[in-house]
DNA sequence: GGGACCGATGGTACTGAGTACCATGATTGC
DNA sequence: GCAATCATGGTACTCAGTACCATCGGTCCC
């Protein structure tokens, strides 16, 4: 077990026995039998001992996306997300342990809203220029493409959290829902056939089209043609 | 001048001449002519300085929405994120120092975010009944409502940050445009007209459906099938 | 007027995170 | 065997934030 790993067991247990602010820096280093100035060699700060791997996994993500080709936009977006949800499922009651820990500290809190930000940025960047070439430039395709980056990171978060709260046993079936509903909420017309949504605003009677909507409405069948 | 607005005034200034990490709340309380401890009496933390306004507009915002009758909820939504708008708007210079604090101090971010991430939390809160309502309960609504609440705090700070940076003369313009695509691509079915809207998903040729679709597309009309 | 009370202020001392610097000991390369 | 390198750990410092206490000005009551 390498010094990091000593480092963040002990640290974690601690958590766990005292809560993280009644846990100090020393405490931690104490336990896993060495200096302070070892621990933060390793971790930068207290707090990155909750997300150690937060700095890799963007990267995965932006890797994921960048590698993506032209037309295969609204999988590559679902794609990258999926790395992030796996990783959580990966790490097991590891994940659980930081979900409890960030519903009870503030600041641990507030550091994993600013990560999952990061996120946001890193779809968004991906989706501008796609969006942009979808619907032209402008405010209309830039705030789209916003709505949508923050739509895949609530989507993908929304299944993580209904998993890490014991509410689902089936994460990755409901991940792909949960992207099929985002992706076909936001996404532009391109070349993809699995893209073309319409926004439709009327103010008249719904009742002689809604059983040809129902088909394409219908939960579940309703995004995929 | 109260001792709160001297504080405040002493920070802004050192803020901008030094840097945030460079000004110690020593050096405010000194510019200010007041001793360390008033300044955490003031204040509570030297990044609160910055936002000092938060908790009581996310109330104003709070209150705006219990105040909402049935049926406008829609109208509830956009006018408690104008709220938050217009204070911005009446704030001036001020607001454009914090958001370029903001930018450059990544703990200012951070706490931005976090707090951002507490008004979508507000909005989720009166969104979700509406959303369970009017789709059902299930993780659908829930997803849903999630997105709209993501979705209007969005498209607040979309338009927000087009005025901060100087790129448009008409914010409220903009944000009404704003809400109207927002609460478009999300709002269930209700009584308020601006709200009968439908998201369609088609492989069809769009052209040849929409003057069609919308004739017969009703407000108030439900998308349950 | 005088004394008791009270709120705001400011000072002192403490804890704990994070940084800088240096000494030491082990490992590696030659 | 020797030198260079690197991980480690120790010491000392800055600064945010907390706790506690002393002081001072005003106010209220007698």
């Amino acid at each position: 077990m390498t010094v990091r790993e000593r480092l963040s067991q002990a640290a974690f247990e601690l958590f766990d026995e005292r809560g993280f602010d009644e846990t100090t820096v020393d405490d931690i280093a104490a336990r896993a039998g060495t200096g302070r100035t070892t621990f933060f060699r390793a971790f930068g700060s207290k707090e990155e001992v909750v997300f150690p791997d937060h700095d890799g996994l963007l990267a995965s993500v932006q890797a994921r996306l960048d590698a993506a080709r032209p037309g295969s936009e609204p999988a590559a977006v679902a794609e990258a997300a999926r790395l992030v949800l796996l990783h959580y499922l990966a790490e097991g009651d590891l994940a659980r342990t930081r979900y409890r820990l960030t519903r009870r500290v503030p600041a641990l809190r507030a550091r994993e809203i600013a990560g999952q930000r990061q996120y946001q940025r890193v779809f968004l960047g991906f989706v501008r220029p796609w969006f942009r070439e979808g619907y032209g430039e402008g405010a209309r395709a830039d705030l789209r493409a916003e709505l949508l980056a923050d739509a895949v990171v609530t989507g993908h978060n929304h299944v993580l959290r209904q998993w890490l709260r014991g509410r689902t046993e089936t994460p990755e079936a409901d991940f792909d829902a949960a992207m099929t509903e985002v992706l076909g909420l936001f996404a532009p017309a391109s070349g993809d056939p699995t893209a073309g949504i319409v926004v439709l605003r009327t103010d008249r009677d719904l009742d002689a089209v809604l059983p040809q909507l129902r088909r394409v409405l219908a939960p579940g069948a309703s995004m995929e043609p």
